[in-house]
This record gives structure tokens, sequence and C-alpha cells, in this order.
DNA sequence: TTCATTTGCTAACAAATGTTAGTTTTTTAT
DNA sequence: ATAAAAAACTAACATTTGTTAGCAAATGAA
């Protein structure tokens, strides 16, 4: 546990209450009032409400981006690229689930250019999916109706998990990763 | 195409906006704007904002449970049943995707009693895809590591939908159900 | 101690918010 | 044409909002 700086800790609780309430409905008074000092405060540290936001969004871009590159460097195969993409997604997830809540729900409260700019970046990640699930597609590995719907939903699996994953479940997050590798990869069914 | 209310006027537009800005960041003025007339004139049809949200919330809460009910009396294996109201989920879901959305992200800022009584209906809802699972597999129709996870990540890869569907996408409503079934029931790979 | 930096304060601002009261206009039914 | 009902208006309200300016206290290094 490194020490933070108030900075990172305005951060932190910034990004607590715009998981729990929103970025809209979270005012520079309530995040005072949770650090205990006063609104006025805070701009001794940041310069506006969206810089947190922003700050928030693409730091869990950042992440996401480098965790998917060294997932893609290890995997041969189309499955176990895609094992390993689901991994590395999930571990950043779990890994920090109040910031991942907030880069899922909360980027649309960015305004321009920002918001393009993340849109942009949202887009190239899912395209890194597709590519792995054309690769398995052409490969025979897998078997999808469309790509871009593959891993859409492929992504969408993996998107709610902030709302239910709790640290303390009985789950690692590698056991999650595990499981839902397995339910996207086979399906529920015991036999085809 | 029957005549809507002035209310049901009100409420779709309310719908519109709070799926594209957020509920928190919609203003009476920007819905008023819309409809072209003052923010005060609202009120000549509502009580307030949020009970624009509350009907918004529990209309499409009881389409959906309406919809599993006629899924869930028409199947006899866990395989038809799911398969069913996966059908249902996402026939609601996309016949309606404006309030689909704000019914799945806006809910939280409901206030009290009305938000817990949104998450019990939500709990009650998800219990129904749970029990299903949990019939196939004691039915061995299907293996899964723990049935609490499979019910949310089968309803996670649904409730995306509502992001990327178009009415006028190349697939329509029924063959999305059909090819989320394929997906989640059967996996991408094509041999086990 | 001294000085600079960091952190916080009080006071205030202009704008935006949900909502009300009371009134007038528009529509509908008789 | 007239009365009733529905729909919209203007004006205003009390709060809440993000943010700035200027000043004071705390902290750490020299």
């Amino acid at each position: 546990m490194k020490a933070l700086t108030r900075k990172e800790q305005i951060e932190k609780k910034a990004t607590a209450l715009f998981k729990e309430k929103g970025f809209a409905a979270t005012s520079m008074r309530d995040l005072a009032t949770v650090l205990g000092i006063e609104a006025a405060s805070i701009y001794s540290h940041i310069r506006s409400k969206e810089e947190i936001l922003h700050k928030i969004c693409f730091r869990m871009a950042d992440e996401f981006f480098q965790a998917l590159d060294a997932a893609e460097a290890a995997g041969t195969s189309a499955t176990e690229r895609l094992v390993e993409a689901i991994r590395a997604h999930v571990l950043v997830l779990t890994k920090n689930t109040e910031a991942s809540a907030v880069f899922l729900n909360e980027w649309r409260h960015l305004s321009e250019p920002s918001h393009s700019e993340f849109l942009k970046l949202r887009d190239q990640y899912e395209e890194r999916f597709r590519e792995i699930i054309r690769f398995g597609v052409k490969n025979r590995e897998f078997e999808v109706p469309d790509e871009k719907f593959a891993a859409l939903t492929i992504l969408s699996g993996l998107n709610w998990l902030h709302t239910w994953y709790k640290p303390n479940g009985k789950m690692s997050p590698n056991e999650i990763a595990t499981n839902l590798s397995a339910m996207l990869l086979n399906g529920l069914k015991t036999t085809k």
C-alpha cells in the first residue's frame, strides 16, 4: 500500500461516488463531504469535475489495452487468444470494479472532443475482439452467425461483471475468467 | 398508429432523453424544448420528473414479466424454456429500445420506496432464469459452474442489446434471439 | 527559524434546477 | 354559440450547481 497523493485520494472517492450515484448526480459538495473538506478546496487539486471523469475513463482505457496487448501476444490459436483476452479483460475489471463501472457507464458525460476520442478507443478495442473471432472462423475453430454480433455478445457478457462482483465472493477473478470463457466458448449445453 | 395522449407523448420524449443523456442530466427544460412548450406546462400533465421515470421502469418490468410468463408456459425441456425465455426477453428489448435502456440504466435514480421495489422485481426476474438453469442442470441438459453465475452471464449478454440494436439493421429481432440462444447455449466453438 | 509548498478555508458568483401559483388560450362536447 | 375541460403561458420561488478569488493554516525542507 503506497501512500496516495491528495489528488489520487480525491479521484478514488470520486470514482466511488460516480459509480454509486452516477457522474451527473454527484455534486462537488457530495464529494467534498466524503473527503471531509469544503467543495471549493477540491479545486486546489483539480481543474474541474469533468477532469476527474476524463482521468478515470482514459486511464481505464489504457489498462484494458495494455492487458489485451499482453494477452494477445500469448496465444497462437484463436481459442487460446480469445481465452487470454477474456482473462485479461476480467482481471482488469475485477481489479478495479469502481473505475470500471464509471468507464462503462459514465463516459457519455465527457464533452467534446474527449467524447469522440473515447468512442474511437472503444471501437478499436472491440475491433480487436472481432479480429480474434474472424481468425477463429477462418480457422474453423469457431462458428458464429456474425463476427460483430459475436464480439459484442462476448463483451456484453463480461461487462456486467462489475455490477455483481464482490472481492470476497466465492470465485476468484481467475476462476471467474475461466468460467466465463467456458460458458462463452462451449455454451451451457452438455452435448451439441 | 393510435393517437397518443399528451401525457404519453411527454413520456415518450422523456424516454428518448433519459436514454440519450441520462435521467439526472436531463432537465425539465430540455424536455420542454423537445416538446415545443415551456417547462412549467409539463406540470399540467405529470406530478414530477421522477413520476416519469417510475412509469417507464415499472411498465417495462411488467412487460418483461408478462413476456416471460408466456414464454415459460410454452416449453417442456430446460433448453426449450431457456430459448423461449431468451426470445421473449429479446423481443421486449428490441420492441422498445429506449425504454429498455432507461429501465436498465436509470432505475437507480428512483427514490425510496420505489428503488427497493424495483430491485425486488429485478431479483425475481433473475430468479426465474436461475430456476430454468437449475432445472436444466438436474436434467443433465446443461453443465454450468454455478447457476447464479450462468443466469447473470446470460442476462448480461442480452442486456447490451439496446446499445447497438437498430430497427433497420440486417438482423430481425427474431433472428437476433435465435443467434443469441445459439451462442449462449452452444458457444462459439465448432466442436467440444 | 524561515521560507516555500501544500492544503484548506470563507464568501460569493452566475447559472441551472424542479416546481408552484395564477392566468390565458385552445380544444372539445353540448 | 356556449360551457367545460385540457393545455399552455408568464412570472417567480427556493435550492442546488460548478467554480473563482483571496486569504489562512498546516506541513516539510533548508
